[in-house]
DNA sequence: CCCTGGCACTCACCGCAGGCGAGTGCCAAC
DNA sequence: GTTGGCACTCGCCTGCGGTGAGTGCCAGGG
């Protein structure tokens, strides 16, 4: 177990270094923190600190850099999440409040996040899987073709056609669309497969093939995963990043298109709270240099869906944090207001 | 008036210079391409073309790289357009045909030409002014609340909420679906002010409030420019780019992130055809040292949107101009399959 | 008049050596 | 356990020739 100076040096190692973006000697640490004790003690503590793995040295003779274990000690007993002024506070709720679809609050968000973090932003469309229903509609395009219409609660639009398998007559459509939605309307989406089981019973032998086919249609765009989709915001911050370039900006750009790479990172962090990823952390290769910061949104107290920041392993932990928890909060607000 | 040779030797230095990305000189063209003269011969050219501002040389005693005047030359009078072959372009048609909704259309563009011409590929959502109306859709949310969906032939779907002055019996709004869409199913976005223009007049007094909410929130969508969205891809590409690296890149990514500029750039290039802008001809400053690759696309002979490409000035315009023009083309097919 | 070979010149690039200084590890003393 | 001292390491900067690709100019030949 560490002392409490050697942890207090660690997390002057990891301010320093964040906000200089250079290795930290023992005399610096000493002279920007008073932490009471000389260089030479700060030395032993650093040198104990390495041989732990929490912080390493470029090269002999420079000063250290924390490792990905340090970062992680920090976050997780070091430092906490800086809570964002009242001013930012009003500010963040003033930009999302203009928001006049779903596609704006999402797209808002992104720039928000990007702007406050200085670092790449991605947002998560509200996930179908764990929103509700709020209208399910039918057109009839041609005799024998439908358009599905599913509009959630968030927001959130998705249309399918339908080629339906017999001729569907008005009075039978319109039946449908109102026992559909009766049945379904305000539900969660999980529980609509059970809820519209037993539909097709309801009709005339001759329409319950095209019921059938409307309804599998509607429970394939529920559970549509892939239908899953991202915005991504802020990408000119990469090249604060480093000195280094092109071979660490490059890897990151190429996992940011790949979205379904983000969509799985964002999926493994977990499910309540704040989950920071740090550089080896991220399973994906391009990211192991970099660390996502990640939080699920929701309208109810339930998250329908994350956002987070990607940024480099040296990042300014706390208020990363702090930004992205409140951007969430106020994003979930948004959403149960619409 | 510039000399056969002189034309040719300027071909052949966008050629070399494209190919190596480095200043070419006199003797390396003549041992490259066979011009039948000599280096000294070749040096009286390129300092004659010089003279006309067509290349420069980054320093006294380095080779000559063209000038954006150099490459607008060489596009317009030097270099053809270069035809997919029959492989690539079976590999696009396969690539495309698999696209299940207009999303996934735009969506396997954009990663397509990314691929295809090595740089970051920028497609316009099929825009709405010109598409026609397949559908007008009414659903009532609350008693005095409704929603407007808007389907288009592209199969594009707009949706926005509609708050009425008084509430609205679902008799009426059965009448006003019917009538509205007898109007302006299929018609062209541009015409539906006029024919909607006097739908009021045949409703009920106390309807005619909603009536006209609900017309104008239709002509609002309809007119809401900003709704034109964009699909990007293929930054990665960028880290291709230079040396130089985070002065060329940053101002590129910026640019892309500010989608208002992407679409007015879009939106300035020439209606029909392909457009390139080379470097200063581009109005936006930091896309200066970049060419933008553009053309039109569309259902039917009428373009409904645009998608091109962003690279650098040093890009293979005859490769570019192939791929994006083959690409248009069969986006354009697509869409007026489905 | 245009092309060609020759020639002197320029200047970016490379590798090298030397000096500087931040930072370290170790040790003896408190 | 802490401190000051000290020798050492090594990355970084600077200045210095050497090298070579490339140029401009000029005089001579078709």
């Amino acid at each position: 177990m560490l002392s409490e100076r050697r942890l207090q040096v660690l997390r002057a190692i990891v301010q320093d270094y964040v906000g200089t973006e250079e290795p930290v000697g023992s005399k610096a640490l000493t002279e920007r923190h008073n932490l009471g004790v000389s260089p030479a003690t700060v030395r032993n503590d650093m040198a104990a600190l390495e041989d732990e793995g929490y912080i390493a040295q470029p090269h002999t003779s420079a000063g250290r850099i924390p490792t990905d274990k340090g970062y992680r000690l920090f976050v997780d007993k070091l430092a906490g999440v800086k809570p964002m002024t009242a001013p930012e506070r009003r500010a963040i709720q003033n930009f999302l409040d203009g928001a006049v679809d779903l596609d704006d609050v999402v797209a808002r968000t992104v720039r928000l996040l990007a702007q406050l973090t200085r670092q790449v932003a991605v947002v998560q469309y509200p996930s179908l899987t764990r929103s509700t229903v709020r209208h399910v509609e039918l057109l009839s395009l041609a005799p024998a073709r439908l358009m599905l219409v599913l509009i959630t609660d968030t927001g959130r639009v998705e249309q399918r056609m339908v080629d339906c398998p017999a001729p569907f007559g008005e009075t039978s459509l319109a039946d449908l669309r109102a026992r559909l939605n009766s049945r379904v309307a305000g539900r969660r989406f999980t529980d609509v497969p059970r809820l519209v089981e037993d539909l097709p019973e309801a009709f005339d032998v001759e329409d319950r093939g095209t019921v059938s086919t409307v309804l599998s249609s509607l429970l394939e765009t529920l559970v549509e995963e892939n239908e899953e989709r991202l915005m991504i915001g802020g990408t000119a911050n990469l090249t604060r990043f480093g000195h280094d370039f092109p071979l660490t900006i490059r890897p990151v750009l190429e996992a940011l298109e790949e979205q379904v790479v983000l969509l799985k990172l964002l999926g493994e962090a977990g499910d309540s709270g704040m989950t920071v990823r740090i550089g080896h952390e991220n399973a994906y290769e391009g990211l192991n240099s970099t660390s996502v910061v990640s939080v699920g949104y929701g309208s109810g107290g339930e998250a329908v869906a994350k956002l987070g920041v990607v940024g480099p392993t040296r990042m300014d932990y706390p208020g990363t944090m702090g930004a992205v928890r409140a951007v969430a909060r106020y994003v979930g607000q948004i959403l149960a207001e619409s």
